[in-house]
DNA sequence: ATGTACACGTGAGGC
DNA sequence: TGCCTCACGTGTACA
């Protein structure tokens, strides 16, 4: 791994190499022993390590050791990519409270009802939205049900690339229904709550109508 | 990668010199020069190589070949570790539906009442337990209501080393309850169907008494 | 014949 | 000094 040696020096003639080597003999023929021993236990314990990365290295067809070399790397970086997104995907779908708890946003919806022109402000639920990752949790509270408002919010939520995984609903009375649904973003999809709020109260409204 | 070359061949004089080498010059001064141009570009792409790889290894303190082969050679064992694990980890918690119905196996606990001597047949609910890689599902149908049930079949399961992640209790009319449990193994530790449904029954046997 | 890949012994240079 | 690592040119084997 170091370049110091110079780059073009030949061995041409007698003299060059006089000239190369100022001091012919650098080393006692005992000396020399031990450094060709030393360099043929070094060359051989690199030979081993390059078989052992050969075995590490699947569906390996040639084993010389540029392609040793070249595949390992590649394999190397195909598992950190691997991890990398493995790792990604465990983050969002951790089922660890701990996390839960500390990746938690919460939004409510605040108002901005100009847009339902026609309905009445009690037919309006009350919308929250948690996003953890990839997982999304809706809350709706309202004093109404109309037929089809669960497919209704579904549809809506489908619309934005969610995968609806559980659907809860609690009537309390005669008329108040809370409404708890959890769902997961497709891949390569991200919405944020605006989103999600928009596309319920979009919804709702046009059961009412 | 070869060990064609005999192993004990010393230059210690000339006629060993001539012994070992039959045909003293095989190659002409030009393709001798050739021959060390394409060593040298060998030698290059090699040396490349191994800086590529380097670059690949984290946490490397010595960059000389033997450590960098060594340390990617870990690396490597380290990452498909790793993994293999998350790997695992994903298919157990894996929430795609394809997966849970082909894998679902279901078992009915079917009387060996014989053990439960003071209790009578109607008190011993009808218990169906699922098992999917880690994750365990539990439903338990019972006539009869007893304070304390549902925590002390929290504590058999939880004795079993599982991790209770979602209850859900149904009750049809005065005292039918339909019982829902969902809940995953923890980490190294494995359980039968059988050990879950022995364990449910001594739970609900223990509070009957 | 041509090209490719390897192991070898060796000198140089860094601690 | 010794020890260690490297790049070099070379002989050789294989395709």
């Amino acid at each position: 791994m170091n370049n110091s040696s110079d780059e073009n020096h030949f061995h041409f003639s007698e003299d060059e190499i006089v000239y190369n080597s100022r001091s012919p003999i650098r080393r006692t023929p005992i000396q020399a022993q031990y450094h060709v021993q030393a360099e043929r236990k070094r060359r051989e314990k690199l030979s081993d390590l390059f078989i052992a990365l050969s075995k590490l290295v699947p569906g390996l067809k040639k084993l010389d050791k540029a392609s040793v070399l070249e595949d390992a790397n590649k394999h190397i970086k195909e598992l950190q990519e691997r991890l990398k997104t493995l790792e990604e995907e465990k983050k969002n779908n951790s089922t660890a409270p701990e996390i839960m708890v500390e990746r938690c946003i919460i939004s409510t919806c605040s108002g901005n009802t100009s847009s339902f022109k026609g309905a009445t402000l009690e037919l309006i639920p009350e919308i929250k939205v948690k996003i953890q990752g990839k997982n999304v949790l809706v809350k709706i509270l309202c004093e109404k049900k109309y037929h089809g408002s669960i497919s209704s919010m579904s549809s809506e939520l489908e619309k934005l690339h969610l995968t609806i995984l559980d659907t809860r609903i609690l009537r309390f009375g005669c008329c108040t229904f809370d409404i708890t649904l959890k769902a997961q973003m497709d891949n390569e999809f991200s919405v944020t709550m605006k989103d999600i709020i928009e596309h319920l109260q979009q919804g709702i409204f046009q059961l009412h109508s």
